[in-house]
DNA sequence: CCGGTAGCTGTAAACGTTTCCGGGAGTCTG
DNA sequence: CAGACTCCCGGAAACGTTTACAGCTACCGG
């Protein structure tokens, strides 16, 4: 049963009912309610007013005059994927200790989604935007450009490209990945990655392959697969892999690949790390989760989250800032799903000289 | 005639730049820009004028005037529980094709974090909210009652309680996974399960206890044990429990307690389900993932948050509409973690009459 | 005693839309 | 051919704020 308005049969108090009811004007109700101005008494009695109207200021028609949303919006691809989640979990924190929220936007991946959602920024309806692309086209960086409100990016970008972006270095994490599973007698390495058109799947793919030249193996193309980015092409690319090779430790491009891949594995009566270690990527709360826990490799999800927050509302509040960069460096977190039980051969450097 | 502004040196242009480029007036121009009314030439005038300097009507303005935001907010617990994922990407399906956006907020859980939400309703900044509460106080109840928009409530509500609302029945659910246990020849079946004075914990606390009684199983107090809704507090609540008793079967609340659940299993030497049988709660696709795959008790969190969707849209058209209510109804899918391998003794169903 | 100043106050003009309303022109009907 | 009816158009009024500006009072110093 809701209490009855005092107020307003129909609509909403307002500012002006505020003013009626206490006998002044609006423009002294509303310097009384936003805390600037007004005689001792004005103020009691606007107070008073309001407080007896229950008013509440309207968030639209304050924005309309303040050309501010008080909104951000996060756009990533899948908000089920728990590298997503910890990176909103860091910048919803940054953001509502601004006192603005945060609207998430689920894009898929899919290209058309993304620059639609950045056209749309286009309406004003969001003081500016954190986005996550996992591919970045042409397409892509006009719409950047031509954002009226500033868009900050987490990813690669051209190396010119003249806007706020913080980054990681996944290659140099695979890089890790490798370097620990040979350091750990490792040598048949495999490799299950997401798509190689996408950023990320195209640096990890890299990464891997300078990685294992470094250490003087020879790739096996057997032993590598790709899907996409989700658990089920984890376990069917790992599937697909054990079917026509012998791998004695995986990397994965992302921890939900490893996941499914530690699936496969043990479905298929492989002992971890026994027989095969694994290692994830981007260290989420899923690797911890598992039995045996997965090492992975953190990009600092929510560190990458917490500084394009802090970069997005510095450019809001200074629009007029040069374009700025963060960069998070990866570190490998070593779990039973790699321990170091194995090392079937005395474990020596490749290059030593 | 003055004309005010055909140019825009610093801002963007708004109706009245495509109004005086168009030669025509801003009502003219607005008539357009909306497909509503204009001859032939009017619009061929607006619509180049509107192409030339790059209009876009701005969001604000608009819902000032039209007192809508096409803006729907989601108020959960804990956006990295996967169970709302579920329901989020439900809901953003229906809002979206509505031509809506979703606006996530997570609570935590926290009563006050919840009121102050339902409170900020007052602002208007949104069109209607969809709130999962664990707990319902009578505060929620007089902040739901007040608000000027639409909500609905997904969880329990008090029986009376005018408001759409959306629900299902964890008890039976929990009476589900009882009974199948048992159907499989268990007999020692512990309990982990979420905080008491939560609403879904009290009602899965007597469902289970119902439906041991229907069995005629005496309960074990040693079998039961209680952490919260998240993964480390069933790994933790399953360690105390296997430390003073010895179970065949364990029912979690949820599916993060039952991957807590099993990792400490796991780690401990019980085989799953040979020596213990799983059965976790809200069929996430976290139970698809694990290795054996869990059980677990389909709340149908997808459709239910499909059904508070339809529900609070409706509303938001038709704010004279009745109170409703949706159901949904639990389901079991049985999966490795509780397979059939062990009726020790002959099934037989309890009460057949 | 008077001019200056400080502090309040109210009027009105923004912010950018949509929409009501009245008027004008053209078309159809009786 | 007059009246009615249909379109289309522009002016102006909303929507609910904040704020620039100017006027008023009271007080102070000279």
């Amino acid at each position: 049963m809701g209490r009855k308005r005092l107020q307003e049969p129909d609509g909403r108090p307002t500012v002006h009912t505020v003013a009626a009811r206490a006998g002044v004007s609006i423009a002294s109700a509303s310097r009384v309610l936003n805390g600037v101005g007004g005689s001792p008494e004005t103020v009691r009695k606007v107070r008073a007013a309001a407080a007896e109207v229950g008013y509440v200021p309207n968030a639209i028609a304050r924005s309309l005059q303040s050309q501010r949303t008080e909104l951000v919006a996060l756009a990533v691809e899948d908000i089920g994927n728990p590298v997503y989640v910890a990176m909103m979990r860091a910048i919803e924190a940054v953001v509502a200790e601004s006192g603005r929220q945060l609207l998430v936007h689920a894009t898929g991946g899919r290209i058309d989604n993304e620059t639609a959602l950045l056209r749309r920024l286009a309406h004003r309806y969001v003081d500016g935007m954190i986005i996550s692309p996992i591919r970045v086209t042409a397409e892509h960086l006009t719409a950047l450009a031509d954002s009226p409100v500033p868009v900050v990016v987490i990813g690669q970008l051209a190396e010119d490209a003249p806007m706020d972006n913080v980054r990681t270095d996944s290659r140099l994490g695979i890089a890790l990945a490798v370097d620990h599973l040979v350091a750990t007698g490792r040598r048949r390495i495999g490799f299950v990655n997401g798509p190689l058109d996408t950023v990320p799947g195209a640096a990890r793919d890299a990464g891997f392959r300078a990685a294992l030249a470094r250490h003087g193996i020879p790739l096996d193309e057997n032993l590598v697969e790709v899907g996409d980015f989700q658990y089920a092409a984890g376990r069917e690319a790992t599937e697909r892999l054990l079917a026509r090779a012998e791998p004695d430790a995986l990397v994965c491009a992302n921890d939900l690949i490893a996941v499914g891949a530690l699936h496969t594995l043990l479905a298929l009566g492989r002992r971890v790390p026994t027989d095969v270690a694994l290692v994830g990527m981007d260290d989420t709360e899923l690797a911890r989760m598992m039995f045996p826990q997965l090492s992975s490799v953190s990009l600092g999800s929510a560190e990458r989250g917490r500084k394009a927050a802090e970069l997005l509302l510095q450019r809001i509040d200074d629009p007029a800032l040069p374009p700025r960069r963060a960069q998070v460096a990866p570190s490998l977190v070593v779990r039973a799903s790699s321990g170091t039980p194995v090392p079937a051969q005395p474990i020596r450097e490749e290059v030593t000289s």
